[in-house]
DNA sequence: CTTGGATTTGAACGAGCGTTCAATTAGAGG
DNA sequence: CCTCTAATTGAACGCTCGTTCAAATCCAAG
């Protein structure tokens, strides 16, 4: 027999997962039928079957293993140093990472009620891990009062927000290289958290009581 | 006959809206069925072209109302002043204004992939709209020499990404009130526009410009 | 009560869906 | 060349899809 069923970790051909990809990322998930992947692929409906067990199997499987990716390249890329220098790298990383992965990104958030629900949680499972390591970043500078961050995990979903935002309209070959993108949103990150020397008086006064300590 | 066919702006009724409206937002428009918005109602799947003239108008008539509502409460709330006084004004509008609409918000940025070349063209033209107010806000901040902003069209996008984002995560009843997130975010805006005073040989020099006029 | 247009039903249409599987083909090892 | 297994096909299954439309129903005006 040819099946492979589903134990773990990109049991599903690269061919068949990148024609998933490109065609779920067009046209969403729901609207792209196996027919049309196995189109794109060049081989019949049948033989999906024997790379994935069904649909929703194909499209955990893109999702996880993005997260998974990200992951993985995060724990490479990070390293120690102050609440700053954390967070400059952690924003350079998460630019560089997601900007050439604009489908997987597009899919990775577009489709996560598309999701069974054990997919699901185990998909924001991870994407809980990425997040709480940008929030630990964040506390850091808050305790060493390098930070003028009130909420830190309001402040940690505004950056991801707004970082992960830069794939909504960059294209490659656009006006602002990756180099540039990086500058302009680091200078917007590092305004965002900082404490404003001058005004003090103003500051939110769980800020003043770090700072003093 | 029954047909009311389509000119313009809200041809189909309201309970058909908000049925189609929260299927949509909770399953996906490809994903839901005219018979399942039909049940929602209370009719037969025929019943419902007497509302809409196909399923895809129904989407767009949502999507397009969202945004001319948005518009159109912005004009009355939009008023003059200060570049800083008018950013803040904008972000409580934005916040106060999505946090109650977060089925509108969900269908608006996630179905964009499902209008047609045509409808899509007006959605994004309406939103444009909407982001050219904030990017002049942004622009007057600059020639004022009171906004330190590198870049007015990426800001522009950050901050609309970083404030929509809230509907990702809000939820009534939650840990934090509508008026507490309007002081966290005004505060995480205010500061990333922020000119910083003890670091001014860092400043892009059309701002050290702008500021010794 | 009767009339007559607006509204709704319920069935039908052709098409496409995810998935299965017996039959066929492909291709490496002996 | 033959064998044997893995891979692929192509047809079929039972459903559901968006949309249409004649027939039935509803309901205000006369």
């Amino acid at each position: 027999m040819g099946r492979k069923a589903g134990s773990h970790s990109e049991i599903t051909g690269p061919k068949v997962r990148e024609a998933a990809l490109r065609l779920i990322a067009r046209h969403g998930f729901a609207a792209v039928s196996m027919r049309q992947i196995a189109a794109e692929v060049g081989i019949q409906a049948g033989a999906l079957y024997n790379y994935t067990p069904d649909k929703q199997s194909l499209l955990f499987d893109l999702m996880r293993s993005h997260m998974e990716e990200l992951l993985e390249s995060r724990v490479t890329s990070a390293g120690g140093g102050s609440a700053l220098e954390r967070l400059e790298e952690f924003t350079r990383f998460h630019i560089r990472f997601h900007l050439p992965r604009g489908q997987q990104v597009f899919v990775s958030y577009m489709e996560l009620r598309n999701l069974e629900p054990e997919n699901f949680q185990e998909v924001e499972r991870l994407r809980r891990l990425y997040e709480d390591e940008l929030e630990g970043i964040l506390r850091q500078g808050v305790e060493e009062g390098a930070f003028a961050v009130a909420d830190t995990k309001i402040t940690t979903l505004a950056l991801i927000a707004m970082l992960t935002g830069i794939s909504n309209w960059y294209r490659e070959g656009g006006r602002l290289s990756v180099g540039r993108i990086e500058e302009l949103y680091w200078a917007m990150v590092r305004n965002m958290v900082a404490v404003l020397p001058i005004e003090g008086a103003e500051l939110p006064t769980s800020v003043l009581a770090a700072r003093a300590s």
